[in-house]
Parts: C-alpha cells; sequence; structure tokens
DNA sequence: ATAACTTAATTAAGTTTCTGATACAGTTCG
DNA sequence: CGAACTGTATCAGAAACTTAATTAAGTTAT
C-alpha cells in the first residue's frame, strides 16, 4: 500500500539538471555554436521568424543575430525574405539542409534515449509515459506564460530547441 | 481502462528538449558565462577537480579551462589546491562564494518548477512523482555508460549542472 | 502631409572566450 | 638515469558577442 508519493522538486530539478546536461554535450558532426543550434532548432519548429522576435527567443543582441543569420545565410542552412508586412523586417526560413541538422541532432537524442530507455523495466517505462502528458503541459504552462514563440501548442509541429547556449558573459 | 501507454520516445524527447531551453534561458544576476557556470556547478557537485577533468566534461579545450579557471579565482569563486598525489596537477575546488552561485541558480530553476506544479492537478504532480525514480535511473544509465563522473550516484549529493554551454564552434 | 518618434536591420569597432601550438615541470617506466 | 608521457600554463589568432552609430521603413500628432 504505497502511499501517494508527493512530488519533490529538488529531485526533479535534479533530473532535468541532468539531462538537460545530457543533451547538451551530444558530440555535433558539423560544428556550430550553440546559439547558431539553437537558432535552428526554433527556426525548424516555429517556422519563419524576425530578427527581432529571434533575438528574444535567443538571449542575444539582435546585432548578434544579424551576424549569425548572415554567416548561416551563407553556407546555405537558412534563407532571408522580405515581410510582406513590414518593409523594414526580414523573415529568416531554414532550408532543407538546415533543417536536416536539426533532425539530425533529434534523431542523435532519440538514439541515446532509447537505448537507455530499453535497459529500464516495463514498470519503470510505463510510469515514464504515464508521467509525460503532465511533463509536456508543465511546458505548456511556462511558455504561456513567459508569452513565449508557441503559446497555443495545438496539434502539429512546434518548437524544438535543446542546445541553447547564453546566459552571457562580461561582469 | 486505459491499456498501459507505451512510451514515446519522441514525446520525451521534445519534452526534455523544452525543459533544457527553459532551464537555459534563466536570467543570471551576476553575468557569467555558459561554460563557467556549467564548471562552477560540476565543481560544487563532484568536488574538487583537476582542469584536465574539467576539460574533459565541459568539452572545451584544456586551454580555455585554464583561462577560466584562472578568471574565476580572480574573482573569488574558487581556489587552487595542488594535488599531493601529483606534483603536475592542480585541484579546483569551488569557494563558499562559487557555491553560492551555483544554489542561486537551482534554486531559481526550483522556483520556477514549484509555480508551474502548483498549477497541475493532483494527479499530474503523482504521475511526475512516480516517474521520478525511473528518469533519474535513466540518467544513471547513461552516466555510467559515459564513464561519468559520479558513476555510483549512492547517497547524497552529487553532480548538477545545467546550464552546460558548448558545442564549439568553428567549421 | 510633414516633422518627430519609434522600430528593424545592418555595420563597425572593441571585448571576451575559445582553439591550436608550444613550452615546461613532474611522473612513469625501461 | 633518460625517454616517453601527462598536466598546466602561456601566447597568438579566430569566433562569437556587445555596444554604439547608421540607414531605412513605419507611426503619430499636428
Amino acid at each position: 500500500m504505497p502511499e501517494f508519493a508527493e512530488l519533490s522538486i529538488a529531485g526533479l530539478t535534479r533530473v532535468l539538471e541532468d539531462f538537460t546536461r545530457m543533451h547538451i554535450r551530444l558530440p555535433a558532426e558539423r560544428r556550430l555554436s550553440f546559439t547558431t543550434l539553437s537558432v535552428l532548432h526554433t527556426l525548424a519548429g516555429d517556422g519563419p521568424k524576425r530578427l527581432t522576435e529571434l533575438a528574444g527567443s535567443e538571449q542575444v543582441t539582435q546585432s548578434a543575430i544579424t551576424q549569425m543569420v548572415t554567416k548561416l545565410e551563407r553556407e546555405g542552412l537558412v534563407e532571408r525574405h522580405p515581410d510582406p508586412s513590414d518593409g523594414r523586417a526580414v523573415l529568416v526560413r531554414v532550408t532543407a539542409a538546415g533543417a536536416a541538422i536539426v533532425d539530425g541532432r533529434r534523431a542523435e537524442r532519440m538514439a541515446r534515449l532509447t537505448e537507455l530507455a530499453d535497459r529500464l523495466t516495463e514498470a519503470e517505462r510505463e510510469a515514464i509515459a504515464a508521467a509525460l502528458p503532465a511533463l509536456a503541459r508543465m511546458v505548456e504552462l511556462h511558455s504561456s506564460a513567459i508569452g513565449g514563440p508557441s503559446i497555443e501548442r495545438g496539434a502539429g509541429e512546434d518548437d524544438s530547441g535543446t542546445d541553447t547556449p547564453r546566459d552571457s558573459t562580461r561582469r
């Protein structure tokens, strides 16, 4: 007769920290900067965005985004398009090549997680499966609070993003 | 009668990606670089380490670690000590001030998660609580596979680490 | 509509944080 | 002991950022 366990936030925090570290430390074939990967993730998930929007979600200056997008454009991973609704703005969109990088990295993460999940017991896998909707809802609550990119996560695709960098520098 | 749900690795991957992004995007009072925060986390969790060990776990060059530790030392966040067992080596240890930064950031994360968890239903919180041990075991399986820092996570403290950076740069 | 203000992106210059290549002192092993 | 390693440190140059200044397109108020 196991009482219902209370949720240990401390425990959850630790576990999430560890997963974060796991994800971030992924090899990375084509060596792209952290911020760059994060931008590609965002674009692949949310669709075309303005430079300003990217600057906001990646927590770097807008200038940094301009420079990075210029570089990504040279490498054929994103494209710049004029925004029909605003002559000043530029819409950045991932190319197929860019999306492939994002997908590749996600596939690596999934492979790793599959490997680990295979070594769990059936009961453990079920427990995680049962918690998944609740965890997803936490994320959703967060992004709507923040006014994140995809407030209504309805059906299909969506955000993504790992490999995020930054905390800025300088004292 | 709900069948036992199968664990969706894709779903789990997405959720973890989102949490990663949440954690990484935390404000950061005292502005420290990403790698720096990660090093402090590692030291606070695993105890004193050699520069080489840090370089390995943070995935930057040893040179970068040396420079960073020098800077952290100047700021009073870590200390260098000779390694009694090896005259060449240096053991880096966090100071109380350094540990305070790590704890502060963890507290912020916990506060955020608490907020979100409070808005879940009781059943949702229970589901997450029930999954926590399994999730922790996945992390453990991972680090022992990698030969990570704390292979036997026994009792007390331990690793930590979020705020990880790096993927390196350069084409 | 026109002047004054705001917003979006770029450009330029300077800073911080890395990588790569040595240099060197301490260890290990024949 | 001397050769081959290992663990740190240092230095030059490359990346990725930041701040500040510039250009251009929208907005607002008169």
